[in-house]
RNA sequence: GCAGGGGUGGUCGAGUGGCUAAUGGCAUCGGGCUGUAAACCCGACAGACUAACGUCUUACGCAGGUUCGAAUCCUGCCCCCUGCACCA
C-alpha cells in the first residue's frame, strides 16, 4: 500500500492533479501544507492536515508545515465572505510559536531520513520587493482566469467586495509552492477542497517557470451530519491548546460525535487498521447504544493531542460525572477527578453568616450571566447540586451541602460541570 | 451624480399611529424520550431586579419634530442595494 491508496480508502482524496496516484507509488517526495497562524492555537479543524502530514511521513516522504506567517498577513479570500482583519507581524509571530509546538505532537523532527520541516514564509515573502514580485511571478497570471475562480466571483458579487490586497494571495501561495521547490525539492501541496485552485496556481507556476512536474491534492472539508460547523460547541471553537479547551471537554467533543460521523472521523483523524475500523463500524450497527466507535475515537484523538496521562484523568472525569450519584466519593477523589473541569474558589467566611442563595453562586462561578438567567435555569430544572437536580428557585447553600465541606459540584444542563472549592 | 428600493431583536423576516418588548422561521439555552446520539415533543429566548404578583431600564439606521400616544406620520443626516450616467 502506498500513500494514495491509503488516503483514498480513508476517504481523504477530494481532488487530485493527473498524476498524484503515479508519483507515489514510485518516489519518495516532500510535500507540503499549510497553516493558518490567525490564532495562537489550531482548532481539531486544522486536525485533517496534520494527519495528512503524519501519514504521509509514516510513507517515507517529507513533511513540511509552511505557518504562513507572511500569508498570514494578508489573509486567504477563499472561503471567506468577509475581508479579512489583518494580524501585527508581532501576533503572528507569537501564533507561530503555538503552532509549532502543537505540530511536533505529530510530527517527528528528529528522525534522520525523513523528517518533518516547520517553514515561515515571512521567510521570503517579507523579502521580495513588489517590482521582482510583479516581474517575476505576477506576469503569470491573467487577470481573467483569476476572476473566474468560484471564491473570486462569490466576492466580487457580495456587498463588501474583495480588496486588492486578498485578490492577490493565490499568487503568494503559488509562490511559497515554487519557493519550497528550489529549496527543498518540494513537488507536492495537500489542502482543504477550499484550496484548490490556490493549489493549482502553485503547480502551474513551478511546471512554467522550472519545467517539473509539481502535484497537488486536496482532502474534504470535514463535515457534520447535524449540518453543524465541525468543531464548534455551545462553548465555542474546539482548540488543541488544553489551556484553551481542556482535555476533558476535547475528549468530550468527540465522544459526542452522531453515529453516522463515527466512521468516518475514525477514518479521518485515527490510525486505526481498516479492519478495526470494519469492527467498530459493525458494532456501530449492532450494538449503536454503547458507543464503542466514539469511545475509542475520542480516546484515540486525546491521546494523540493531550498524551496517555490527560486521556486517563478525561476518561476518569467522565466516567465519574456521567455516573449517577457522588456519594461515596471522597473530597480529595472530586478534585482529582475534577481537575480538568472549571472551578473556582468560595471563601468559608462566606457561609458563615447566612446561606447564600444558589441563584447568587450560580452568578459568582460564571454557571450563569446573571441572577436573572440562575432563576430560569432553576426554574427550567437545568441545575443540579452534587448530581441531585435543584428545582427550588430560592434554594440556599451552606457548608453542609459540600462533600466533606470542601468540594461542591454544580451542573448545568446535560454536561456542563462547574467545582467548587470550600477554602479557608 | 441622477432615478428607484431599502435599513426591525444573534440571524432571516413580518408589522405601516394605540391591543407591539414587537407574528413567524432559523440559531441558541433548558426539559422530556433515548445511548452523554439522531429525529421528535415541550419550555425559555432585549436586559436587570424580585420567593412571587410584578417593577424598572433600554430597543425597530442617526438626530429632531407632529401627536394624549410612533417601529409605524413629517424634516434633516448617514449607510446599503438596483438601474442609468461618468471615470483618471
Amino acid at each position: 500500500m502506498n500513500l494514495f491508496e491509503e488516503l483514498s480508502w480513508r476517504g481523504l482524496v477530494h481532488d487530485q492533479t493527473a498524476e498524484v496516484a503515479e508519483t507515489l507509488s514510485k518516489e519518495k517526495l516532500t510535500a507540503y501544507i499549510g497553516f493558518d497562524p490567525t490564532a495562537a492555537s489550531l482548532h481539531v479543524g486544522s486536525l485533517l492536515p496534520m494527519m495528512a502530514l503524519a501519514r504521509l511521513q509514516r510513507f517515507g516522504h517529507s513533511p513540511i508545515a509552511i505557518a504562513g506567517g507572511g500569508t498570514g498577513m494578508i489573509g486567504d479570500p477563499s472561503g471567506k465572505t468577509k475581508e479579512r482583519q489583518l494580524l501585527s507581524p508581532e501576533q503572528i509571530e507569537l501564533n507561530l510559536i503555538g503552532i509549532k509546538e502543537q505540530l511536533s505532537r505529530v510530527l517527528d523532527f528528529e528522525t534522520t531520513t525523513n523528517p518533518a520541516r516547520i517553514i515561515n514564509n515571512a521567510d521570503w515573502l517579507t523579502k521580495i520587493s513588489l517590482i521582482d514580485f510583479m516581474r517575476d511571478i505576477g506576469k503569470h497570471f491573467t487577470v481573467n482566469s483569476m476572476l473566474a475562480k468560484e471564491s473570486i466571483k462569490r466576492r466580487l458579487e457580495s456587498d463588501e467586495g474583495i480588496s486588492f490586497t486578498e485578490f492577490t494571495y493565490p499568487l503568494l501561495q503559488a509562490y511559497d509552492f515554487l519557493v519550497l521547490y528550489d529549496k527543498h525539492k518540494c513537488t507536492l501541496q495537500l489542502g482543504g477542497s477550499d484550496q484548490w485552485g490556490n493549489i493549482l496556481a502553485g503547480v502551474d507556476l513551478v511546471r512554467r517557470l522550472r519545467s517539473a512536474k509539481a502535484h497537488g491534492l486536496t482532502m474534504p472539508l470535514v463535515t457534520t451530519s447535524a449540518g453543524v460547523k465541525f468543531g464548534k460547541t455551545e462553548a465555542g471553537a474546539v482548540w488543541l491548546d488544553a489551556k484553551l479547551t481542556s482535555p476533558y471537554r476535547f475528549y468530550q467533543f468527540w465522544l459526542n460525535t452522531d453515529d453516522r460521523d463515527a466512521v468516518r472521523y475514525l477514518n479521518y483523524f485515527t490510525w486505526l487498521t481498516r479492519e478495526q475500523l470494519a469492527e467498530l463500524a459493525e458494532a456501530l450497527q449492532t450494538q449503536p447504544e454503547k458507543r464503542e466507535a466514539q469511545r475509542r475515537l475520542a480516546s484515540e484523538v486525546t491521546r494523540l493531542v493531550h498524551g496517555e496521562v490527560a486521556l486517563q484523568g478525561a476518561l476518569q472525569a467522565s466516567e465519574v460525572l456521567f455516573g449517577k450519584e457522588l456519594t461515596g466519593l471522597s473530597a480529595n477523589d472530586l478534585l482529582d477527578i475534577f481537575n480538568e473541569v472549571p472551578s473556582t474558589e468560595l471563601a468559608n467566611a462566606q457561609l458563615a453568616e447566612r446561606p447564600l442563595p444558589l441563584s447568587e453562586l450560580l452568578v459568582t462561578t460564571g454557571v450563569a450571566p446573571s441572577k436573572n438567567e440562575a432563576k430560569k435555569l432553576l426554574q427550567g430544572n437545568g441545575i443540579c447540586v452534587n448530581n441531585v437536580r435543584v428545582s427550588e428557585v430560592q434554594r440556599a447553600i451552606t457548608a453542609e451541602d459540600f462533600i466533606d465541606r470542601q468540594v461542591l459540584v454544580l451542573r448545568k444542563g446535560a454536561k456542563n460541570y462547574h467545582v467548587v472549592k470550600l477554602i479557608g
